[in-house]
This record gives C-alpha cells, sequence and structure tokens, in this order.
DNA sequence: GTGGTCTAGACCACC
DNA sequence: GTGGTCTAGACCACG
C-alpha cells in the first residue's frame, strides 16, 4: 500500500504524512474511507508502531483525519482540499531545495535530466 | 558576497559549502585565489564561526581548497572541475527531494512549473 | 430521551451515565421505574451496545439500579440522593477542568462568564 | 517555573503546553525569550524529555515558538496572539466540561462552589 | 550544549 | 480490536 525508504534523510513520519497526502491526492483514498491501523500499517513498513502514530497524529492535528473514539480513523471529508494544501508545503520544500542547488551551481541542465530521469523511472 | 537563509531548513554550513562552490563554478573565485577567513565571513554572515569552520573543513577534504606553506588556504586549480560537477552531493539531495515532493503527490507539471519559474526568476 | 455527543472528548459511557443520573435528579426518571433497555438504548444513541452495557455495569456497581427477581432492572430508591449529590465523580472532574483551564491562563472572569452564559442558554 | 500534577487525567504533554501559555498569557514569558530547555525542563518536572519535546514541538507547529538549529527555542514575537487563540481552546474545553457536569444533573450552586473553592485555594 | 528521530515495550481507555 | 500516553535509552545533526 505504502512504500517508504528508509535510507532518505527525510523522517519515515513526514515519508508516511506525504504518501497518505499522495494518496487522497491521487483518489486512491476517499474521504469516509478507513485510513489504514496504525499497527498494521506499522508491521507492513517494518517500522515502529510509534512512528506511524506520530505520523497520523500529525495528520489528525490537519484535520485529515477523523478519528472516532475506538473505532480507528477515517479520511476526513475535508481531505481533498488539505492534500492540496499541502502540495504548498511540497511546493515550497521542493523550492527551497531548487535554491539549494543552484546555491552550489548545479546547472539547470542537470536538474532538468534529474528530473526526467526519475519520471523515466517511475514508469 | 554570500548570502544566507537563517530561516532555511538546509543547514547553515551546508549553504556556505554550496556558496563557494557556486561562486568558483560562476567564476567569481578561481583556482589560485585566496580563501575567505574563517573569522571574517563568520562576522560579515552573523554565524558561529565553528559553523564556518566546518563548512570550510569538509571542503577541505574534498580538495577543493590548497595550502601553501605559510600562504593560508587558497583554492585548489581542481576546484573548477569540482564545482561544475555539482558533485554527486547537491546532485543526490535534489533527487531525493524530487522523490519527497512526488510522495505527496506533486505533479510533474508542478516541478516543471517551478523550475520555469525559478529559472525565470534568476535570469 | 438521551442525547450524545459523538465528536465530544467525554467518553460515551460517562455522557450515558451522567444522562441517566441527571434524568433522575430532575424527576424526569423515579425510583421504582425500569430502566431503558440496553439494546433499545443503544440502538436510539447509534451507539455500540457494548457502550451502553458498560455504562449500566458502572451504575449497577454504584447501587444506583435494583434488580428484583425476574423484573430485570429498576431505578433504586437511594438513586435520587446519589445524583443529587453530583456524585463526587462529576465534581472531581470538573474541579480538573477548571485546574486545567488555569494553568492555560483563562481568567476567572472568563470562567465566569462562561457559566453566565451556559447558566442562561439552558434556563 | 512549572508544576506538573501526575495524577491528573490530563496528559503531561497538555499541562506543559497549557502552562507555557498561561505563562505567555501572564506576562512571566516574552516574545524574545529563551524557551526553557527540553532536557533541563525534563529534569525539573521529572519528566521523560520526549514527553516535554511533544509538548514544544506542537507549540512550535502552532507557531508559539521560532527555533533555531542548535539554539533551542525562543518565544515566537507572536506568541501572545497565539496564547490568545490558546485561550480559545481552553475556553471550549471547558465549556465542554461544564455541559457534562450539567448532563450529570450537578446543580450550579455545586459548580460555583468549586470555583469558589479553587479561587481560593489558588490565592 | 541544543533539539530531532527512532526503537522498544508497558499500560490505559475506548468501543 | 482500536488509538493514546509515557518511559527508557540510543543515535544523529546542528552550532
Amino acid at each position: 500500500m505504502i512504500e517508504i525508504d528508509a535510507g532518505s534523510p527525510v523522517p519515515i513520519y513526514d515519508q508516511i504524512k506525504a504518501a497518505l497526502r499522495g494518496q487522497v491526492a491521487r483518489g486512491m483514498l476517499r474521504p469516509g474511507d478507513p485510513a489504514p491501523s496504525v499497527r498494521g500499517l506499522a508491521a507492513h513498513l517494518r517500522v515502529n508502531p510509534n512512528t506511524v502514530a506520530r505520523a497520523f497524529r500529525e495528520l489528525g492535528q490537519e484535520g485529515f483525519f477523523e478519528s472516532r473514539r475506538g473505532e480507528g480513523n477515517r479520511i476526513a471529508s475535508s481531505a481533498r482540499e488539505r492534500a492540496k494544501d499541502g502540495l504548498g508545503e511540497a511546493r515550497s520544500a521542493f523550492a527551497e531545495s531548487v535554491r539549494q542547488a543552484r546555491r552550489g551551481g548545479l546547472p539547470w541542465s542537470a536538474i532538468l535530466e534529474l528530473i526526467r530521469g526519475a519520471r523515466g523511472e517511475e514508469k
């Protein structure tokens, strides 16, 4: 359902948050759908449940989940819009990385090359 | 000479490293030129001297500086080529940020848009 | 007959317990009256029957119900006095919430204001 | 500096958050002041550093702190207003507890009595 | 020194 | 079964 790169400098809980937002943005998860269970997802990702719980808690604070006691989390009805907001964050994080690449003198040609490469890999 | 963004998530020492590499890549610093002084640069950037020292140490380990007896550090003759490469480091950091942006559902169109925008601004 | 706020941080079974106590305190339920059925109440509140059962069990342990052979539960004769007390439980929960409000800097004036408001609304 | 009630049903990290907001609301902490260190406060409260860290992280996400890398947290310039916003939360949490007390039939007289008592205790 | 991340495992509350 | 809280302790990154 979700894949995590343990070697990435991006914190695991941030990868999880992004992945869930991405699934909503792409329509794979819809408002009202149950979110995966904390323990289940943790087992699947081979990650400590606390780490998943943190991601979920933060998504909950953003209003991305609606959690009813003892019944797990559901995707909030406003999640699609939240996902779009999330894109704003993703956008600015990405913009920051472009700035840093340019500081270092990485030429536009190399940047575009990398993007072409990633896009190809993704399928 | 150099500008640092204290609010950025990118570590200051990384911004400094990138900026120096960038200055070489753009020809503002040339092989044989004296490297800026740690203290002077720290004062100018209003940054902890340890931070500048760290950046310099790491650049030194890469062979970016040459030290001649009694004359302090100078930009190495090989610095230009090293810098131009974008040095793998910048490359892989940028690649990682592309992955994270994609996890979060940022579409390729938005990514390319951002790059077009940044490129236009810079020119 | 009873209303439950599913969005409240107060556990549902606590809301049910409080509501029954409140109905007795206000004379809407009298000693000797039959207690509502667990299933019926659960259906009416759209709540898990286990949750209602828990509320009833705990009220039973307090001596709130009397069970006569073969007649099911009835409101105990002592229920009225127990309820009127506010039952320590409600008292201490409320006291705790006053403390937390004060920790957060909510001034006495705002607290009293809120109470005046709630009282006015209810009347 | 801060006091915590380990026996309270209110989570420790919430007590810490409320306490800091309260100190700002009362002017004991001002924008620009350094926040206590995570480890130091944890030791003082005899609490696990993670618990304090969580409180601080959440306050940070609210924009209550400005954290500069390696230099600890400072009270954000907007903290006073945030503290007022925080009062909104405290207010609604308190209102909820009034509702619950009333559900249970706790009479207004008892409520007012409790408040008078708490106020007296506080000095 | 600072804060941040992650793991491990215990315990509780709710439904 | 679910999520939430807390503790303990390791390790890393930053300045």
